[in-house]
DNA sequence: ATCGTAGCCTGGAGGC
DNA sequence: TGCCTCCAGGCTACGA
């Protein structure tokens, strides 16, 4: 389940693209690149020929700057992993995945080496998109126009804690609904999101409007703590479905306090971990170090 | 304007 | 063994 950490890891793996020129565009999968309104024969035909840039990311969301010698309009190649997509950066000769949704054919470097960028995406939740740029409504730093109204993610330098806070503590709703909502804060999702509640002794379901400024501290401490510790791990995988551009799943799983842990100890206080279920999902909570507020909000 | 929910999607797990 | 249901959950669209 691609969180900010792991689609970080994944950017990291693009990087070594820069300069590369796209030669072939496959859409296996129309469904994938759904977002690119003008549809799969536009997407390919806007692609083939662009050279791609050092790869961006803002929360879930990674984007490749295209140009080539005679057009530089800004365009880019934005995509999100959803639930189970995969960026693999192979040789053009391996099989085909069975999920392979896009192919791009990589102009070879040298002779004899052809690589191939695919997306392999099983549940189809992710996509690809070629977009304009626009700045952002949150901080003005430009980037691609369908994510402008996305909140600065917390391990960006123009994250602003203060804003936060007060934004924050203006809603109105439980401050882990808030968390998930990807206009407030970026990047954060459901398992990341207990990882960092816990952290902070925080339950999900603390009405935001209560929250005091020094909780709010706390609560984005551990934010920053738990995602940089994700990505020092290289992420966290619990099935075959994140992994980085070399196929390689990340280690964090092993070091997660509460997500998937029901019954099992807080590594705290030794309390069973309980799950709850929450819009339709999960949340794992310490009953002990993470009380249920008196006025709770879901 | 803000908040909350349904629906998108597939495969693995577990029950019968 | 095989069928069925449930579950995973990021994001958008939509209704209240």
């Amino acid at each position: 389940m691609p969180e900010l950490p792991e689609v970080e890891v994944v950017r990291r793996g693009l990087e070594r693209l820069a300069g590369q020129t796209v030669s072939t565009v496959e859409v296996l999968t129309a469904r994938s690149v759904r977002r690119h309104l003008a549809g799969p024969t536009d997407f390919a035909a806007r692609l083939a020929g662009r050279r791609l840039g050092g790869a961006r990311r803002r929360g879930k969301y990674l984007w490749l700057p295209l140009d080539d010698d005679r057009i530089d309009d800004g365009d880019v190649l934005l995509g999100h992993l959803g639930m189970s997509g995969q960026f693999l950066v192979v040789g053009s000769q391996a099989p085909l995945e069975s999920h392979l949704r896009v192919r791009l054919g990589l102009e070879p470097i040298r002779t004899g080496l052809e690589l191939d960028l695919r997306f392999v995406d099983q549940r189809t939740f992710g996509g690809l998109a070629i977009t304009t740029v626009t700045p952002s409504a949150h901080d003005g730093t430009v980037v691609p126009a369908p994510i402008a109204h996305l909140g600065v993610d917390p391990l960006e330098p123009t994250f602003d804690s203060e804003r936060f806070s007060d934004r924050l503590r203006h809603r109105r709703t439980g401050v882990k609904r808030a968390l998930l909502d990807q206009t407030l804060v970026s990047g954060v999702g459901n398992i990341y999101a207990d990882e960092a509640l816990w952290q902070a002794r925080l339950h999900y379901a603390r009405p935001t409007e209560t929250l005091r400024r020094a909780e709010v501290g706390r609560l984005l401490a551990a934010v920053r703590s738990v995602l940089q510790d994700a990505l020092g791990q290289g992420g966290t995988s619990f099935d075959a479905l994140y992994v980085d551009v070399d196929g390689q799943a990340g280690y964090f799983e092993r070091a997660l306090a509460v997500y998937g842990r029901e019954d099992q100890p807080c590594p705290r206080c030794g309390t069973p971990i309980r799950r709850h279920p929450f819009m339709n999902r999960s949340s794992y909570v310490c009953p002990r170090c993470q009380p249920r507020p008196r006025r709770a909000r879901w």
